[in-house]
DNA sequence: GAGAATGAAAA
DNA sequence: TTTTCATTCTC
């Protein structure tokens, strides 16, 4: 398809390439309120109206497929130019700030381009019935299979693009937005990261003294790193360059916080906490109340909780503790106190588990380093558990698309047993199943087309497989 | 040609 | 379940 000039199939006028298809007729396509295409053009092409592409060969009369909701968005989105080039001009990125967009994009705002999908696919069906998608299985070169490595091009400037796209910034707006943005934003560096950090070492009030065995782990993670003996290449390709040999981490555990490894002011912070499995990492938005959105999560890809543990993070800018310094909302204010709590007996996972179980790991990972005998678990303590945020086990991942709601899991919830509850804040239904080991809680999707879908069962086994081992 | 995104459809 | 291919354009 054109960027820029409209091209119609022979069998499709200006005055009728855009009527709806008979059977669609009584519906017609309501426009995009945050994204309108600016001018009407056929979502159909054809095989006189493609514009050459550089370099790829394709049969004189190719017929393409019918664009998909998304593509059609994107498409509608780059011709519109919502990013300027001053912003943003690498189509890689693009297409992550705007399948960001996408995921941030309300609902019916999403059903908008569905809806136009279905129209193109329509058109496509009346243009080219004789059509049959025919996908070639046998690529060359063995049909090696393309592994989606989710290389962390800066996700938090991305995130945030799509974050003010979504509010409804766009153009010269944009661009002082990001603009102010990149003025307090540091981008993305790889880190290395130590072991995990165990219970133990990390298992009391903020207020009380650092333990000295907790003082010298600090020290560890501060100077010393993991070279990882699986990855032959730094995760991260963003600016700056990956560090090519072991840094030290980021100021933050300057702070001698128990938990907090990086924040970023008004983004968000990461905390690392300790689990009887390991660790798990959390995202923290101090800007919105209930949502905790899932803007690093695709860097969590990299992320490997065991002793080969490599990661790309944010750099540090505050800690969020300091509550004279606090750049921040009272929602963070209000936040912050179940911060500063006894970690609980039993931590929660709150790894969104999907529709079906938990995701298997994508990127490499050892599931054999979990064999040995898991430890037991002290009993539940049956009071609500802290806080919230979701985890990402070394090799389980939450799909970036979803948000967590739940503030705390409720007492009644008893240890070995799948649960199911409705969250207050939310309204959302929530699962729970909880094992003499381990729990894992899943929400439903924020934007789930059916918000009391049944929670689905996790898979414990391949969950516990999964797991770094553990360390006391 | 790869890479980025999401989603429909075939294998 | 896995793979391809729709769009776009730079590297």
């Amino acid at each position: 398809m054109s960027s820029g000039a409209i091209a119609f199939a022979p069998n499709v006028t200006p005055g009728t390439f855009n009527d709806p298809p008979p059977p669609m007729a009584d519906e017609p396509i309501s426009e995009s309120l945050l994204f309108p295409t600016e001018t009407s053009e056929s979502t159909v092409a054809s095989p006189s109206s493609r514009k050459p592409l550089h370099g790829r060969k394709k049969p004189e009369n190719y017929i393409p497929r019918p664009p998909n909701a998304f593509i059609l968005f994107r498409s509608a989105f780059i011709r519109s130019r919502h990013v300027s080039t001053g912003v943003e001009t690498n189509h890689s990125t693009l297409s992550k700030i705007i399948g960001l967009t996408w995921q941030n994009l309300p609902e019916e705002e999403r059903q908008v381009w569905h809806r136009k999908a279905k129209q193109a696919e329509a058109e496509h069906r009346i243009k080219f019935p004789q059509y049959a998608f025919k996908p070639l299985h046998s690529r060359k070169g063995g049909g090696k299979r393309k592994v989606r490595e989710v290389g962390p091009k800066d996700q938090v400037r991305c995130a945030k693009i799509a974050e003010f796209l979504v509010q409804g910034l766009k153009g010269k707006e944009l661009d002082a937005a990001i603009e102010e943005f990149d003025k307090s934003h540091i981008p993305t560096v790889v880190t290395r990261f130590e072991a995990p950090i165990t219970e133990q070492s990390f298992n009391r009030p903020v207020s009380a003294p650092i333990p000295e065995g907790k003082k010298s782990m600090l020290r560890k993670l501060r100077s010393s790193s993991y070279i990882s003996s699986r990855r032959s290449t730094p995760v991260g390709n963003s600016r700056p360059s990956p560090a090519p040999s072991p840094q030290p981490l980021a100021s933050s555990f300057e702070t001698e916080q128990e938990n907090l490894l990086f924040s970023l002011p008004y983004i968000g912070s990461l905390f690392i906490r300790p689990d009887k499995a390991g660790s798990y990492i959390r995202e923290y938005h101090p800007s919105q109340t209930q949502r905790w959105d899932l803007h690093f999560m695709q860097d969590f890809n990299s992320f490997a909780f065991d002793s080969n543990m490599q990661a790309s993070m944010p750099s540090f800018a505050y800690d969020p503790h300091s509550q004279p310094t606090l750049p921040l909302d009272h929602t963070f204010s209000n936040h912050s106190p179940q911060l500063n709590v006894d970690l609980p007996q039993l931590h929660i996972n709150s790894s969104y588990v999907g529709s079906d179980s938990w995701s298997p790991c994508h990127s490499p990972c050892s599931p054999s380093t979990n064999t040995g005998s898991m430890p037991a678990t002290p009993a539940y303590s049956g009071s609500p558990l802290p806080d919230d945020g979701y985890a990402n086990y070394h090799g389980v991942e939450a799909p970036p698309a979803y948000t967590l709601h739940h503030k705390s899991i409720p007492s009644n919830i008893t240890p070995s047993q799948f649960s199911t509850y409705q969250d207050a804040t939310s309204g959302y239904n929530c699962a729970g199943q909880y094992t003499d080991l381990q729990c894992a809680y899943s929400t439903v999707p924020h934007n789930s087309h059916n918000q009391h879908s049944a929670p689905t069962d996790i898979d414990y086994s391949s969950f516990m497989a999964s797991l770094p081992p553990y360390t006391l």
